[in-house]
DNA sequence: TCAAAAGTGTTCAAGTTACACCCATGT
DNA sequence: ACATGGGTGTAACTTGAACACTTTTGA
């Protein structure tokens, strides 16, 4: 099937043209992020404290309007990195909010996209300009407008995702343990796994990277460390080869 | 974790104040629907002369702009009705289209739905207003703008949902024998699939209803008939069960 | 009576789960 | 020397893949 933009391409004529479409009404757009951290045992979520009418200081999911010019993508992108400064982050579109009274402030409809970063201090996220504030998922406050309904999507989402993609690395710092790892993906899960079983089946991928390091933070032993082979994932993948935890 | 729509209610006094979010750009949003059917044993998608500047009289997936006052399901609902006259249709949104140059007519988001119907025929979805025609989706003709990335990523998609969910049945009749349901799954998997195997394992979930009727259009022994019995799925669903082919 | 599709059962391979023992080291 | 977490191997089981024979009936 050909996916290239269109085979039909837009006459010269019409580029310079008044807009079509006039007559008909236009809407708010926002983008909303949800961001995902994960911190020894618990996924977490960073919120903030809203600042503007409606339900100014209110816990919020962090949000803009989508600016003229300014591609999905883009925003969402922005909206992390005023947030929290990082921009190299794995950003996932979700879905699309639009029911007509979700807001009270206007009618707006909402792109919301997962943001997995890996953990940082509240106090550098917040760049001077949002009270910042990591909580446990499962311990957070309530929100405002249908921002839980995000949430628990993007958490849903987010479980599915982790099953098939290797994304779970994006929470993790490069040079991680398996322990790590593990833990990690029995948070996502929310159900113990086996320890055995899963270091035979991450490391049977043969797309982590031993490094010649240990972690003894949590053990006299220590534990050794794997950086994520991306470019051993990609080939992998053009041959056929498929994520699956 | 409390996914009502939020614990932080209206104050009252904001409900007749002027809206917020003043001076903040608006801009056109568009829902397209992706429409699949099936036809013995082929994935069919069906398309539309466009009516309108620019690309009049391309073919283009169907679509509207979503009216004020109207949830996204909502304008997907009607546009489908409005095409086809069909009411009772899964509808499944799936991705949000927003580069700013999709549309040369003006920046539009689309929001992208699909849409399973049981196979009518082409003259029946004109309703007197558009040009409908369906194609084969591997046989399909370029449309305009992005429609052909929408495609692309709905039949994926649609692929991705079939395996776990049971909305194959929406494609087909009422009533269907196991070697159609195989077909369609076939169809849209893009392999064969063992015969044998594969009423083994459909049936086994228990979740079909065998009908004291038999489909002989296609053998002379003729092929028992099916119906996809919902509530017994609903009620299995609630037990812990889930769907998978 | 035979061709063509439909229905059913068995066997084998692969993947998943469960589980036990040894290792390294700071105290 | 021992407690603690980290590393590896093996057996049982479940699941999916491969495959062959019998049944029905219109032509």
């Amino acid at each position: 099937m050909d996916i290239s933009n269109s085979s039909v391409k837009i006459p010269k004529h019409l580029k310079d043209l008044p807009k079509f479409y006039s007559g008909v009404e236009k809407l708010l757009i926002a983008v909303d992020c949800i961001i995902f951290g994960f911190d020894k045992n618990n996924l977490k979520l960073l919120l903030f404290k809203r600042k503007v009418q409606p339900f100014k200081d209110n816990w919020t999911l962090i949000g803009s309007f989508v600016r003229k010019g300014e591609n999905l993508d883009q925003a969402a992108k922005r909206i992390l990195y005023e947030a929290t400064g990082l921009s190299e982050v794995l950003l996932k579109q979700l879905f699309c909010y639009g029911r007509t009274d979700r807001d009270p402030g206007d009618r707006v409809i909402s792109i919301a996209y997962y943001a997995l970063i890996p953990l940082i201090e509240d106090d550098e996220c917040t760049n001077g300009e949002y009270k910042a504030q990591w909580f446990e998922v499962d311990n957070a406050p309530s929100l405002i407008l249908d921002h839980n309904e995000m949430v628990f999507s993007a958490r849903k989402k987010l479980c599915e995702n982790a099953k098939y993609e290797p994304i779970g690395f994006e929470l993790l710092p490069q040079k991680f343990t398996l322990p790590q790892l593990r833990l990690l993906y029995e948070a996502l899960f929310q159900r113990k796994l086996d320890r055995r079983n899963f270091s035979k089946k991450i490391l049977s991928m043969d797309i982590l990277e031993k490094l010649d390091e240990k972690d003894k933070s949590t053990s006299t032993k220590g534990a050794n460390l794997y950086r994520f082979d991306e470019l051993k994932y990609k080939d992998k993948l053009e041959n056929g080869f498929y994520f699956k935890i």
